[in-house]
DNA sequence: CGATTTCATGTAATCCATTACATTGCACTG
DNA sequence: CAGTGCAATGTAATGGATTACATGAAATCG
């Protein structure tokens, strides 16, 4: 009767109309290819999971009727009984933001290689969606997250959180994270700017919420330092890494009337809005002002001028991400730990020695 | 022996170390906290999924008791049981791609309107990555899939596929999709290019694998028919969608020594690569040469001159797809149907009037 | 040849929450 | 006051796979 009845119900479920008659249903469970192949449910799961230790006639007579009859394991049992999903999730705060695609391609190379699969959260920096996400780790949907945002969600778990930081990191937690030495990374661009013989270099800054904004802002102060230049704080604006940001800051510093004869921005795009700003005051760049970006997006090639940039190493942040990911999965016990890489300038089209006169 | 067992089991996984014993162990399972709030695990069940059908006095001990211990239920046995997860999932072929991040955001915002949640897959248009998101369908972890790409994954399960095509459409397929009139769109482009005097149009075409950059192609031509303008198949030349195979285009046509005043190019990006490849063979945008792109990215408003292009409704296109997918997961003999939007060309920079004497 | 492994397979417990059905107690009706 | 209905809660079946343990047969050993 149990059978019969659930049977039944399936069916109706589904819904008995056109394709009915031609289409015969479908098989579902481990227990019906059991019975066709007339062995027990325990050698069919076996036969999937390690064909090594079934008979060889056995494993192929269960291969036969799983694809003849289509079967795909229902991966919520498994998952239930196994604990573990192999799936992880990436959150990032705008999939439009193209930095974070190849830091994604990154991370995505080293789960497929560790047979786990990749799926993506856009967050819109929304600590509601953050969590939202992070509440899938704990109902177990997911076994850990990678974030890329500088804030690490609560998850209501035993032990070490399931928890990779990336790009971004945490001072003071022991989320493990993967990131660059935003520090000295910014020191360089404004290094090279000072090489070039700018004096006056303006500056947006990221919000300083996150810690990697702080240290850029820091490296640019030190660089200014080093070079022994009086640091202008009215020459620093704070923007929100849009490009419109980028264009309100330099709407900014122009109607203050401040003088700066370079710019370095804490991202590539609103080292483009500073770009789109200073030419529609008929500016120049990089002739009268040389602008620096930060990221390298795709597009950074493509502006006009091409921008000089900071490149981070973007698949390695997202290989490391992932492969600290796995790291803690396979021992909860593994210390957390910050990895820093180191990130190139790349010198393009939207630098220049600075113009004598002004 | 089976309750201590498993506890045992879990504390042994967990991982028993410094934190130990500060930190009591958290209940984890709705039979524990039926045990701590005096009641059965239907009613803990019930508390939580429809808290009206309990009394307020057991309601609140039991939300207490699920607070104070940072309770969650398995959504895995949830899901398994109920048979949905209120999940589905969104394939974009390259999340690099700024015009599929707003057709996100239409997705998401209805998804969540109807306690859904999305989570996004990049395929890089690879038909094997494609197909281990659709397996996730089959093996239940999601309730559907919402593709952007002009291909179908096979999903072995029973009757209506629990897919819906946004953005892209499959001819002859009974999967439902939404997406632009790309002949009237493209038409409509092409006819402003007529009206500012251009003769001799090029076009940059996209993948003829896609249908809609067969549309696109067929607005361009039956435009050049209305504008009763020759059409030169020697000016037509198929791109992959990416900057760099505007440029190469670009080189191309003019390697070739055509003769051309306005350029119409399948997407934006292919647009940016095109204006590049322009300007960097001394040519000027738009004084020389026109230049007009599709679907309206975020940047194609940053670019100098900054891009005339075919804005798609991006973000109805995919609360129009999430909307479908509701449709379908509530009653899956609701017949698939095509839906079609429409678009509208947007005119900044890059286009002027065809210069006199070219 | 009897004893001991080893291999292949089967039986049944288990993962955890949901929910059909059963039960209890109380209010209300005629 | 017996009978009916409803509200609140409990018991136990259920979803579908994995896997510990059990079993039987064949292989190996002394």
């Amino acid at each position: 009767m149990s059978a019969d009845g659930s049977k039944r119900k399936r069916q109706g479920a589904k819904g008995v109309h056109a394709n009915a008659a031609a289409q015969p249903t479908r098989v579902r469970t481990v227990k019906e290819i059991a019975a066709i192949a007339k062995v027990s449910v325990a050698t069919v799961s076996r036969a999937l999971q390690r064909p090594e230790i079934v008979s060889e006639a056995t494993r192929l007579r269960i291969h036969e009727v799983v694809k003849r009859l289509g079967y795909t394991p229902n991966a919520l049992a498994r998952n239930l009984r196994t604990a573990r999903t192999r799936l992880i999730i990436a959150l990032l705060p705008d999939i439009a933001n193209p930095f974070f695609s190849e830091v994604i391609r990154g991370i995505e190379q080293v789960a497929h290689e560790n047979g786990y699969s990749v799926l993506l959260g856009e967050t819109q920096s929304s600590l509601v969606r953050e969590q939202a996400y992070a509440d899938m780790v704990a109902a177990r949907q997911a076994d850990g997250i990678i974030t890329m945002s500088p804030r690490v969600p609560a998850i209501p778990i035993d032990g070490r959180l399931p928890v990779i930081n990336a790009c971004e990191y945490v001072k003071d937690s022991d989320i493990s994270s993967v990131y660059i030495d935003n520090v000295t990374a910014a020191g360089a661009a404004v290094d090279y700017l000072v090489t070039l013989g700018h004096r006056d270099i303006a500056f947006i800054a990221g919000p300083p919420s996150s810690p990697i904004c702080v240290d850029r802002e820091q490296g640019y102060r030190l660089a200014l330092q080093r070079a022994k230049l009086p640091a202008n704080p009215l020459l620093t604006t704070i923007g929100d890494f849009s490009i419109e940001a980028g264009e309100r800051a330099i709407e900014l510093l122009l109607s203050q009337g401040h003088c700066f004869s370079a710019v370095f921005c804490s991202n590539d795009e609103m080292a483009i809005g500073a770009m789109r700003a200073l030419i529609s005051h008929g500016l120049r760049v990089p002739e009268d002002i040389s602008v620096v970006g930060f990221d390298d997006i795709r597009f950074a090639r493509y502006t006009s001028p091409s921008l000089t940039t900071v490149a981070q190493p973007k698949n390695a942040l997202g290989r490391e991400a992932m492969t600290m990911m796995l790291e803690l999965l396979n021992d909860p016990q593994v210390p957390p730990r910050k990895r820093v890489l180191s990130a190139d300038l790349v010198v393009r089209g939207s630098t220049a020695p600075r113009a004598t006169g002004r």
